[in-house]
RNA sequence: GCGCCCGUAGCUCAGCCGGAUAGAGCGACGGCCUUCUAAGCCGUUGGUCGCAGGUUCGAUUCCUGCCGGGCGUGCCA
């Protein structure tokens, strides 16, 4: 068997950095209570019942419920309702901080109600703290993030819209939490097609094709090429020849294939740019970049017969995975015409990132028609000894983008959407509608707003669904500012500076919690810290998304109840306290969905 | 054929490690601006949770089988 680096453990020793700013204890009383709940528990049943989910959620009889007492029925051979009350008798309510009543109801189950005075407590924390009171994971990791990868000398678009937001989203937040993320751009900067497009670039002339290629006309330079391709034989015969110059390490040829990386690289980044994306030039690690490790992959597969010849190719066998005659499917590593296909590239990235890039978690935001692919990869690393625990990989897929048909989303033309068209076509109407009410900003301001607007419009909209299910790319619903939308929650957070700037001088002070929508909001506000950590483990930003609309339905709430300017002064500094951390909390929420807001709008 | 994903209100979507009346927004209808941005708020309307079985005290949630839609299924990436 060929040598393999030694796998390293990472230590699990708590981590210095871990103290920092941010409090070590808990304050979203969901958690609280779910401690509070299981200790009563331990305490009824024994020690064996430490591992039980008290199911607390929220309530609309009680602020929170627990659900636990009917499950645990059978297992404590008890009845539920006898379960419940062994538990409560463990509770001491009056000396609890948290806790404000505790009752059983219906055949068990347990509503509790929260102190005024712990919302006021714990929103005051929060308040004080940068991080809003979410905590640095316990365990940090090394997280290795493959998303967007463009193609070079094609046009960036609709299909790369999802990857890039969804995978950047992930990135943000995952940092937010800790975690080194190293982002991996695995760009299509190799094969066939570079053939063609070198033989263009040639024709051409490099000054000719650099001003082409700058202004982000990638896809007139590279349908130039198809159509000289397609059209001369002589064209073609030349590019097929250029590709094997390519492949052989011929240094004008690789010259000329440089340029076109070069300047795809910077019209990418002018799309990051625009999109706000934290994807870097940097963080590029092409194709190609794996090209010197296939030839070494495949020998080593193929001498330690982990790998064997198939109908002439050389190839892996996955478990589970059958081809139509029931047939275990093959994971081609190398072709029976002695090239690579992209499984052995993957292959060679995975174990880039796991050796040298030093990656725990390998996240693939990938489209979700890849799965077999990518399931076959994993397997095959899996079977290799390569993915050992803890170390996985996760394939974060995600649906299709329709257009209002319910069909692919194409332009009339049937072409694909360009994504610079998109983001501006969003912006252009976040600007018209900005313009409509928030007449009293400048033009420049206008168009500052329009962006931030504009922009989190389409991100917005392609995070607050399951990203698992394709999504209808609407741009007329994704710039509404009502309902579960970017625009709504920027506008919200526009409100509350609007306070701030009216009550110029003002100190916002102590919180109290008295009103109904008070106590909401609060509530909403502390749970901020579990919506980021569903997102951490699921990888589901959506979550993420209806926790910070849920926020912003209980802020406009408070908004219209609870007035603040003409409120007593110590209301009033109470509220502005609490619509500050509401704000804030958006803001910091929306961030790590990659999301900025304005001061006004 | 086989495999994976999806199917919740007219529309766009949440909810789904089983739990008390299935939630939002849009639409429709009706209220609320001399008071911090009404890009908002409040209310009414609207659902056999694709269908049929099964497990369970209890299923939109788990299992099986159908139906409908999408995708994949050996040398493109």
């Amino acid at each position: 068997m060929a040598p393999r680096p030694e796998r390293r453990r990472r230590p699990r020793a708590p981590k210095e950095a871990n103290r920092g700013t941010t409090m070590s204890f808990v304050l979203d009383p969901l958690l609280v209570l779910e401690s509070l709940v299981r200790t009563a528990t331990v305490a009824a049943f024994g020690p064996e019942y430490a591992d039980v989910d008290p199911l607390v959620k929220r309530s609309d009889r009680a602020d929170f419920q627990a659900d636990l007492a009917l499950g645990l029925a059978k297992r404590t051979k008890k009845a539920p309702r006898a379960v419940a009350e062994a538990i409560v008798a463990q509770i001491d309510v009056e000396k609890s901080p948290i806790l404000e009543k505790i009752e059983i109801a219906g055949p068990g189950f347990l509503n509790l109600s929260v102190r005024a005075s712990y919302l006021a407590d714990a929103t005051a924390r929060a308040l004080a703290d940068e991080r809003l009171g979410v905590p640095f994971a316990d365990e940090k990791e090394t997280v290795a993030i493959d998303y967007s990868h463009p193609n070079v000398a094609k046009e960036m678009h609709v299909g790369h819209l999802r990857s890039t937001i969804i995978g950047d989203a992930l990135a943000r937040l995952l940092t937010f939490r800790g975690h080194e993320v190293i982002r991996q751009n695995h760009l299509g900067d190799w094969g066939t097609p570079f053939g063609m497009l070198i033989e263009h670039l040639e024709d051409e002339g490099v000054a000719k094709a650099e001003d082409e290629l700058a202004v982000g006309e990638l896809s007139g330079f590279y349908k130039a090429a198809r159509a000289k391709f397609d059209a001369d034989p002589a064209f073609a015969d030349r590019s097929r020849k250029r590709v094997v110059a390519l492949q052989s390490g011929d240094a004008k040829t690789l010259e000329a294939w440089n340029v076109l990386v070069r300047f795809s690289k910077k019209y990418f980044e002018a799309v990051y740019e625009k999109l706000d994306v934290t994807m870097r030039p940097a963080d590029a690690c092409g194709e190609s970049f794996y090209n010197p490790r296939l030839v070494p992959l495949a020998e080593e597969l193929e001498k330690s017969g982990k790998a064997v010849i198939s109908e002439g190719a050389l190839c892996l066998f996955p478990e589970g995975f059958k081809n139509k005659e029931g047939n275990p499917l093959p994971l081609i590593v190398r072709k029976g015409d002695g090239g690579f296909g992209y499984a052995t590239t993957d292959l060679a990235a995975i174990r880039y990132r796991l050796d040298e890039l030093k990656a725990t978690r390998l996240l693939y935001v990938v489209g979700a028609p890849q799965a077999q692919h990518l399931g076959m990869v994993f397997q095959a690393a899996k079977q290799l000894g390569w993915l050992v625990s803890p170390n996985r990989a996760e394939h974060v897929q995600f649906g299709s983008v329709l257009g209002t048909d319910k069909k692919m989303f194409k332009t009339r033309a049937g072409d694909t959407v360009r994504l610079v068209d998109l983001i501006d076509a969003s912006i252009e109407r976040a600007e018209a509608a900005v313009g409509e009410k928030a007449n009293t900003l400048d033009a420049a301001t206008r168009a500052e707003v329009a962006k931030i607007v504009g922009v989190g419009a389409i991100k917005y909209a392609d995070l607050a669904s399951d990203r698992v299910k394709d999504y209808v790319f609407d741009l007329e619903r994704m710039v509404a500012f009502d309902g579960n939308t970017a625009g709504y929650l920027q506008y919200a957070y526009a409100r509350v500076q609007s306070i701030f700037r009216k009550l110029e001088g003002v100190e916002p002070g102590a919180i109290r919690i008295v009103e109904k929508e008070e106590r909401t909001l609060a509530i909403a506000i502390l749970g901020f810290g579990n919506a980021v950590r569903a997102v951490e483990s699921t990888l589901e930003p959506h979550k993420l998304a209806t926790y910070l609309n849920t926020l912003g339905v209980a802020f406009t709430s408070f908004y219209e109840k609870c007035p603040i300017r003409d409120a007593e002064p110590e209301v009033r500094a109470s509220r502005l306290s609490l619509a500050d951390l509401a704000a804030k909390t958006i803001k910091l929420g929306l961030s790590l969905l990659g999301i900025q807001v304005p001061d006004q709008m």
